[in-house]
DNA sequence: TATGAATGAGTTTTCATTCAT
DNA sequence: CATGAATGAAAACTCATTCAT
């Protein structure tokens, strides 16, 4: 008579000390044993689930961003004013900081160890070229509606992604999420309202580089 | 007789190799053996000016980030339109992005340390303190002078400055300096015209919470 | 209702599976697993058969010195000449050396085993004291019958078999059957005719040992 | 002031101590601590010398078995009868045994080991080629010079070949220097005449095959 | 009988740091 | 000042063995 099976289970019990040992003691300085102890394993156990370190990252990376884009999907669909989208999600990520806090800490390691480790690197660059596409999809539509200026699309979701990243870049050193969401909506506002604005200063519309990117 | 003092000399070796080799390597695979040897010393010779690790990474954080604010106190100082200090600010910022790539990756990895050593993130914080002070000075200014509505000047300053290191951090794992630049200016021209426009949506003004903050 | 008792079988199949192992890996990288799995049993199934993996060497050695020692057994009953005999013994041995092929590697790393410890060394001495009594019986004949020189029956036997093992031991570098073979051949050919000569260097009969061996 | 050079010194400390705890305890349970320790070292110290421990086993493989084969060198350079050459090898190796003693068990370990390692493959072969060149040299001079019968001189080498180190590893089960050396000089003494006698079984001359070969 | 998840002691290897010269 | 050999505390990973089911 099989037992049920557990593997599931347990792969996320590792999971999951692995995140709280990584925030805690950061990734490099986390250890196998300590992992093991926080889920309620002996190291063998964990190795039995994940051949190595480098497998729990790749599991805790696979999970963290998933999570995320799949969030991003809806907002293409629907049929909606770009612009009210926009908000909408502008307001959906902002309420979401306190539940991703954990991760974030995390994320900001990870992005330290992409920039000497490929694997990592092609798993966030992964990840964030589907964030821009979908980002500047929405623009596109803003633009083609006549809601937005015609500015690059994909250089303004770069600028989202990257006011996004960066304000959790603060946060990850500065932990006030209030603050964050703050700063969040208000700069996100700002670039929307800058993106209506009929008048504006031509150096900094990026139009001349549309075709070009 | 007293040989000239070498100090100096040898402390910007070290710090120059220490950087070069954590950018290659990454901070925590950056060997002290490796130092030395691209440093043209022997460890202990490296030990001899640094006591430990942890100061090279000190020497190279201090040295970093007060290059960086050296460039700032001048931009509240000047009696020139805020907005046009604004936009010379990114100007100048945006050029130097070649110079300070080799730092990019580095400035990263601290940010990842930081989120685990208190060490570390005390500097990081400080300095980003004084950029944000810097920066909300100057908005402040633009809002007293009529220039630019009237926000919470430090929010909107954190805002900036989330954009700026967002922008670095997409940078350091898809190594774009062009289109960094790109972006870079893109997103400040359209904060800055969100800042100026007259008529906005009250939802992102962040004024309610001008006086909370 | 009794099930057929199926522990030969599994026993079979569990030893069968380790000689691979032991022949592909070596005996100290064959790990347990990988012996169940080749098996077709769990861990534990083999476990319930072996309380180790010491136990399945011990089969192991069994099983395969058993089957030479068989074939010795019927050299000394006979009352043909004892060189034909010789003769026989060296074409019969030679010809089975495909058949014997695989276990050879695993031979040779048993006596690297030996070597340090006494339980495989036992089995290995006790193997062999037996070989070298059968021939040496057999080449006492030979002498008794006048057929070959009073030379020293143990020594004699343990020069036989020694060059047997020691070509053996080169086979297992150098996979060449048929090279063993021949060469086999040749040195038995010559160690026979050596000890058939009428006049020989006396230096070299052990004649003087013989009674002190 | 430069400290006089230590490496040397070091380094036949370290592989003295791996070739004393190999004996001991075999290869794969010698743990770089023991080695360390009986060198006199730090485990640290012996991993300055040697970057893992598969390179003390290249170093040990190099040390012995280059010494062996200095002494064949002269073997074939003489200008006596091959015979007397044959005598006087296996006097002098003989006589050795005493010395080589405890390098035996490794040497029988490693031969183990080149069954399922390559690396340890390729430098016994390497050994075991010259060695075999070397003897088929002297023996085909005695075939020229017609002191022996018209062998196939490789095989005939390697039978030689086979036995000395076929009585190794007789010797590595069972300590008896002294019946080492009886067997050998017996051994060799019989190959010897079967070499020398005239009248031959024919089917043991290996002349059949010389050209095949 | 048989399973296979779980254990944990033991191994190799790395590297910041020290110190005799 | 400078060297670089030496230290030794950790860390990742392996695998024979057990035992609840």
């Amino acid at each position: 008579m099989p037992r049920p099976d557990v593997s599931e289970e347990r792969r996320l019990q590792i999971v999951d000390a692995a995140i709280m040992v990584f925030g805690m003691k950061g990734y490099r300085n986390a250890t196998m044993p300590e992992i093991a102890h926080m889920a309620g394993l002996s190291v063998g156990g964990v190795y039995w689930y994940y051949k190595s370190k480098d497998e729990i990252v790749d599991a805790i990376l696979e999970r963290t961003f998933s999570q995320d884009l799949d969030m991003l999907a809806e907002l293409v669909e629907t049929n909606t004013p770009a612009i009210d989208r926009l908000h909408a999600f502008v307001e959906s990520y902002a309420t979401s900081v306190e539940q991703w806090l954990p991760m974030n800490a995390i994320g900001i390691e990870f992005y330290g160890e992409a920039t000497h480790d490929p694997r990592v690197q092609a798993v966030i660059t992964r990840y964030l070229a589907r964030y821009r596409e979908t980002l500047a999809a929405l623009i596109e539509q803003g633009i083609q509606r006549g809601e937005l200026r015609p500015v690059n699309a994909d250089d303004t979701a770069t600028v989202l992604l990257g006011l996004e990243e960066g304000l959790a870049l603060l946060l990850s050193v500065d932990a006030q999420p209030a603050r964050w969401q703050r700063c969040f909506k208000l700069g996100c506002g700002l670039l929307i309202d800058g993106l209506k604005c009929g008048k504006i200063n031509r150096d900094f519309t990026g139009t001349a580089s549309r075709d070009a990117a």
